[in-house]
DNA sequence: GGTTTATTGTTTCGTTCTGAAACAATAGTA
DNA sequence: TACTATTGTTTCAGAACGAAACAATAAACC
């Protein structure tokens, strides 16, 4: 998207994305920094008047990040009045020679917040024509953001923490075949604190929606673990 | 607010209020009829330029029962392409008289999705310039509804029941001295099952969120109630 | 080949939580 | 004083959970 055209856009309605990666150890999260301005923003974008919401969010998330068919779910939407800093919209604007007075990026905005999980091996982030930097940020070490967005994040990450479990199968996080430590690696990660390895693998398997696979050798001098991947239909039990 | 005037809105965003009313038995919401129309909708509005979302609801919600300071949360945002019905919006206009080709309200509209939980005694809700009609409707027995809004009330049903300890605080569905019982039949009826009397006691009384008060004399010819109500500031345990 | 080491899979065991039922208390009525 | 209906509490068996021990095993080392 470029910053001058696409006036087919629905005015004052805006999405903001947490896309949470995961390397093996550390969450981290997608950030984008605005060229020349020092701006730190979570990836965003705009609606088409022609389009759905969430495929608003979809596409966006696939013009930055390349990824197709990614998880994402919604999770709060964003309407205070602190919001409206049309400043920052200007300053950025004008990095890059924009010095019109008036534009519809200097409206309102209400902001719909999605979260994505992805693996981040499997991305490669670009940044886009109003971005000079994307990259990843440990979720502990993340630089100051415009507007709102630190309260995003964590509105996000809170969100995230409390429906773990039922969101587990559609997570992007882990590879086709993974081990039961990869998973819970993903589990502290996300949680931020460290759990019980036998009590782990009880309930995940008590889940009932891994299939065990066979086993990794990696040359380790030691029992080889398990692999395992996602049953394809599983049964989602909401009570566990 | 009538149908012609302020144009101080934003344009393509709404919300949509379901309000649930508890009459001692049976969970019921709040639906207006609009005039002449034989459509059902949910209590909806706009958000002004200058005031948040919130306030939007807040204030909404208070000129159609009368209500204020009452407990709403967010709970989902539904922007897909199906909700732009443009005829009905049309038809309800035109059963006011208004035959204009052109207005915003004939766009396509984002809605964000508010629940409230009030106290069925404490309304008398007054239908506004745009309804003929507005009143309590059981769930199980709702008349058809606009657009996607028997899908609105399901999600936020689905959201209500899974929250609903964390809410119980903030709920305006009892008076300011109720009797466990009184409490259980607001937990059944938002959950829709009936519940083990003494395990129900015990898991309340653990949450320690009750102050126990003096005994309710009702002239039955049984051992008395105690009454109970709210702590003023408890301690909220996530892990319950 | 036997031993050692590191890691994974499983079991055990005590504690806590939950669901269902029984028991205890009590306010009025007969 | 017995009876009845309702509420408050306890009990008890089974499930779930947390911590630790035990068992299995793949490679390295002698």
């Amino acid at each position: 998207m470029s910053i001058s055209e696409d006036f087919d856009f629905l005015p004052h309605i805006a999405y903001d994305s947490v896309v949470f990666g995961f390397s093996g150890e550390k969450l981290k999260i997608l950030l984008m920094e605005y060229s020349q301005t020092g701006f730190f923003a979570l990836p965003g974008g705009f609606v088409k008047k022609d389009e759905s919401l969430d495929s608003a969010v979809q596409r966006g998330l696939k013009e930055r990040t390349g990824l197709d068919q990614i998880y994402l779910e919604q999770f709060y939407t964003f309407g205070s009045i602190e919001r409206f800093q049309p400043e920052i919209m200007r300053s950025i604007m004008r990095a890059h020679g924009f010095e019109q007075a008036e534009h519809w990026l200097f409206e309102r905005f209400i902001s719909i917040g999605y979260y994505a999980l992805i693996n981040y091996e499997q991305v490669n982030p670009q940044p886009d024509s109003i971005s000079d930097s994307i990259g990843w940020y440990e979720l502990d070490q993340l630089p100051e953001l415009i507007l709102d967005h630190r309260f995003i994040v964590q509105k996000a990450l809170t969100h995230l923490r409390t429906h773990l479990d039922q969101k587990l199968l559609s997570i992007n996080l882990l590879p086709e075949l993974f081990t039961m430590k990869d998973l819970q690696q993903v589990y502290e990660a996300i949680l931020g604190e460290e759990l019980n390895r036998a009590n782990f693998q009880r309930k995940i398997l008590s889940l009932d929606i891994l299939d065990r696979r066979e086993k990794l050798f990696l040359g380790g001098s030691h029992k080889a673990p398990y692999l395992y991947s996602f049953k394809k239909n599983p049964l989602i039990r909401l009570e566990k």
